[in-house]
DNA sequence: CATCTCAGTGATGCCCTGTAACAAAACACG
DNA sequence: CGTGTTTTGTTACAGGGCATCACTGAGATG
């Protein structure tokens, strides 16, 4: 019976369901936000929008769907604050291209901790997060980001030694056969150590920092402080030193 | 009435009332392990220990305290951790000290997932931690065992310059008025900063590896990475190489 | 022994999840 | 325009967790 219409326009009606399912979305972000919690009620999404909790099962079967949805939107969207903030910096400065990929990732973490939390922390109460599934690809592409980076510096020369080269066999061999991230076989395996470093480095700050555990230091202070490790990590990978941003 | 048998020993009662708290609190760990989440129920619990749900109100008066209580138990269990590891090298090897307490602390955060969470991760659902609260104990502890070990080097002459020496005018001030760490004024300021990366490097790992998002890698891999990635911060901060463990 | 304190129970109210049966609005089409 | 279908939303309800209350029984106290 149907089987066609698959590739036409959206039809008034399909135009709409979407608005409602990102009206959904957006307003259980909200009371994340405003509660400072990713534990989200069904029933006060609905009340949220002037609705009655069952008619939300219209768009998503259950609450941890809607999560899951909502996880995969944080994907993206932190792949585009990333991409985005290194677009803008035009393609010239290697050194300012890491300071703005990494200054993108913390300003998210810290401007939308719970999205970040939902992507990085522990599955949400109910929620049970399909093994194998996204998370794995947030890594990747979190990953890929810096590791486009360190592609870029080769392929112009300016690429130094990483600073620490001895590097185990266990994960020698794994770089080279079954590369956890795309282009890794093409990187030398202590610049990929090193790319670790920075990402660990990196999102240890992004985690420090959003949830509050730095607030003993002042705003500015803290961007010194972020400023002072990306260029130790950028040094650590055998990057040119960006400039403070 | 009451007010005189404060300093007296502990009754009987009072050691049966302590005994069940910290069976109440075991079992909810227990609980969140093997279900991998840091929402326990009530009633679970109680079920667990052979009780009716409405028991369990005696020893606390809300779901939230006995998170609050965990979560105070988590800082200690986890500065305890860092302290016996520390102890168990014997005080001679700088490197080893350093590596043991970031195995420590990796170590700690993979096993105990769900506290490492509760300490460091979002507030648990209806728990708001009080601001300025236990939050940055927790933060300051952490660092204290870092700062401990390099006034140890700083002391005995080994601490050479770290790699980064530029700092910040905001950093610089408030770490000389108003350190965040107990005795961050001895300390240089680049090295504190060097510390700081360390440590957001070393959480940064933790967080990664214990909420699964290192699982691409394995066992062997990780640990070797691990162990690169402590000798590099190591050099950051001036301090010896350590051993591979 | 009489009394008091406290751990624990069953019953209860409230709220949230998720399902089911039903009403009404939007749409499709003769 | 009118009729039948799809979609959206509603109310009603079962199931379960949180938290309170009034009550019982056991151990401590005089």
């Amino acid at each position: 019976m149907a089987g066609e219409a698959v590739v036409t326009a959206p039809t008034r009606r399909e135009r709409a369901r979407a608005a409602t399912v990102d009206e959904i979305k957006q307003t259980a972000l909200a009371l994340m936000r405003e509660r400072a919690t990713t534990d989200v009620r069904f029933a006060d999404i609905a009340r949220a929008m002037g609705l009655t909790a069952p008619a939300l099962y219209r768009y998503f079967a259950d609450r941890d769907e809607l999560l899951t949805a909502m996880i995969v939107d944080g994907y993206d969207d932190l792949s585009d604050a990333l991409a985005d903030a290194a677009a803008a910096v035009g393609g010239d400065d290697l050194g300012a291209l890491l300071m703005a990929t990494a200054e993108a990732y913390r300003q998210w973490a810290s401007q939308d901790q719970q999205r970040f939390a939902l992507i990085f922390g522990l599955p949400v109460p109910g929620y049970a997060a399909p093994s194998e599934g996204p998370t794995h690809e947030a890594a990747k592409r979190a990953m890929g980001n810096l590791e486009a980076l360190v592609l870029l510096a080769m392929s112009r020369g300016e690429a130094q030694a990483p600073l620490v080269s001895d590097i185990g066999p266990a994960l020698a061999a794994e770089c080279a056969s079954n590369p956890p991230v795309g282009a890794a076989r093409a990187i030398p395996h202590p610049t990929y150590q090193a790319m670790l470093h920075c990402w660990a480095m990196l999102h240890g700050f992004a985690c420090l920092e959003a949830y509050g555990h730095l607030h003993a230091f002042s705003d500015e202070a803290r961007d010194e402080l972020f400023i002072a490790e990306v260029r130790l990590a950028a040094r650590a990978m055998g990057l040119p030193a960006p400039d403070p941003a």
